[in-house]
DNA sequence: GACATCTGATTGCAACTGTAACGATCGTGA
DNA sequence: TCACGATCGTTACAGTTGCAATCAGATGTC
């Protein structure tokens, strides 16, 4: 059966995208619980709310993730065990929940953001032209605006 | 804090991989069970088996798809126990056990197939130009053999 | 203002995952 | 041959996820 190079070509590109996630996410994971203990999903959370100006709606932050609100609710469970975030009432509407950084939180945030941020450069995007790097954020918007 | 404009994009180029992953996965994921009842990981280790020529040992299934030895344990039983794959004992080796596709498993993946490569198709490779799967694909194989 | 409807967040349950430990078997060197 | 460490696959346990159901509060309609 024969098939064609360019869709072939196109399918590697998933397969190793596929690979390339595998790996790289497991190895940010590790490295960031080894030198902070913090977990990658949680420090994604962490960035999240700091990028919001320190809080955010429980949905906004599902939004602003890639955790659905089931997920947020018991990772600001543990988070919040653990000192990096508190809850606080909504005023505004009274079913409302914020997720809010604590001042244990930013500085987590900040120590870690040395240890991934460098992570990224060495394991990723230093690896990358910046032909390549606009080449691929380009086709990859384009999949995420395509929704059918 | 000013950024260069190239750090930025290949950051940018990070953050849509683990966009792009997370979104098609789960699409993908979703499709397979609704047209077939097939998760995405039985369909991987199908799809592995099936081009291993139809049985593997544990651990090879474990380094040909993105599983550890013990998911493959797990998916093994699981999918043993809806017909898709049987265990054998391997006779050269008293320790070890191949996973090898039943008569079942090999239809349950040719129909599978069909949605699933045609998913991949409108969702991905076929929104990507000849260049830029093939930069893409370039840069990921460069990324994977990158170990430092 | 009372009703149904919708939304935000949480919870219960069953399924799934990661880590470390386990028993069985293998290969090697003394 | 026997003792040793390495490898194969599985399992126990605790932690984590997905889905549906739930509860409280908001919104719209008459």
């Amino acid at each position: 059966m024969k098939v064609p190079v360019i869709v072939r070509q196109a399918m590697d590109a998933w397969r190793l995208l596929l690979e390339v996630h595998h790996e790289l996410t497991h190895e940010m994971d590790r490295e960031l619980r080894e030198a902070h203990g913090l977990r990658l999903d949680w420090y994604d959370v962490l960035v999240q709310l700091n990028a919001a100006g320190g809080r955010l709606r429980m949905h906004e932050l599902a939004d602003a993730t890639l955790f659905s609100r089931t997920d947020c609710t018991r990772i600001v469970d543990r988070m919040e065990r653990a000192g990096l975030v508190v809850r606080e009432r909504a005023t505004e509407d009274g079913r409302g929940v914020y997720a809010a950084l604590t001042s244990a939180g930013s500085r987590m945030l900040r120590e870690a953001a040395v240890t991934h941020v460098r992570s990224i450069e060495q394991r990723f995007t230093g690896l990358l032209s910046e032909a390549e790097a606009a080449t691929m954020a380009a086709a990859f918007r384009r999949v995420l605006t395509t929704d059918d």
